[in-house]
DNA sequence: TTGTAAATCGTAATCATTATTAATTAGAAT
DNA sequence: ATTCTAATTAATAATGATTACGATTTACAA
């Protein structure tokens, strides 16, 4: 995903383009890690002193709603990156040292519905946590 | 996991044997869902209108650390549910609909390992989501 | 250029969780 | 059984993330 492309899909549903949410998508753009909403607020203030975190949550709610972010919980606290570009499903390993992401090509879905036949399975979560080969 | 063994661990370790700590084992050995530090209050209230919140996060802490509980984070909040018996890791499927569980007897980080050579798993997140038969 | 719905700002409210202090209590020692 | 002491609890306040709201500003279509 790029700013091209989330672009689109937001002309496409009647949003406007704003200042605000072209610098919080660009920010999305500058890294491969999960990161927070305090995380935008802070790089954001320095140009925009009277940022409001109304604005942030609101523009992240939206984004996740139109599949441009993807969200997860860590330690509490909702963390968002880009959507992957992947045409397939896929799941992440979330370097602990340096927050970066490694795309998973494996899914253990097909193997787990032969476990519990009769279960309806809808959704599923599935991240590893660890170091990467450079911070090992 | 039953209360007499929850004791064993508690007595073990120095911890004194209270009504409230009583009380909030055996709210746990009456289901199989996992429950809230709220769930829990509005139980307890009942026969404790002055029930305090530190009381009740303090032990539920205090039980996850001992292994006495398991704990996760549903949508936002933390869950708790009694540490099962099982000696064997595995995973949980969680009904939406009835919030009863179901062991999954498979553990998909053998094969992962092999998928990513070099980086060093720590922990891991697995868990699914959907209706169990009884909902279906 | 103007009208209008959308977006933002500034701030307050909410919700889960953690921390603090004083009072109470379990269990050991006398 | 009584006393002592550290552990536990009650009551309440503080914190931190997230959501909500009224007033103001802005994007953009007519």
């Amino acid at each position: 995903m790029n700013i091209e492309k989330a672009w689109d899909i937001l002309k496409n549903e009647g949003y406007k383009k704003t200042d605000k949410r072209e610098q919080i998508l660009s920010i999305f753009t500058e890294t491969e890690k999960y990161i927070t909403a305090k995380d935008i607020l802070n790089v954001m203030k320095k140009e925009h002193p009277g940022m409001s975190y109304d604005t942030i949550y609101r523009n992240l709610s939206t984004f996740v709603n139109l599949g441009i972010l993807e969200e997860t919980e860590l330690t509490g606290e909702k963390h968002f990156r880009m959507q992957c570009e992947a045409d397939h499903h896929h799941h992440h390993f979330i370097c602990m040292s340096c927050g970066n992401i490694k795309e998973i090509p494996f899914c253990p879905m097909e193997v787990l519905q032969n476990a519990i036949p009769g279960y309806e399975i809808e959704n599923h979560k599935f991240e590893i946590y660890g170091n990467c080969p450079s911070c090992h």
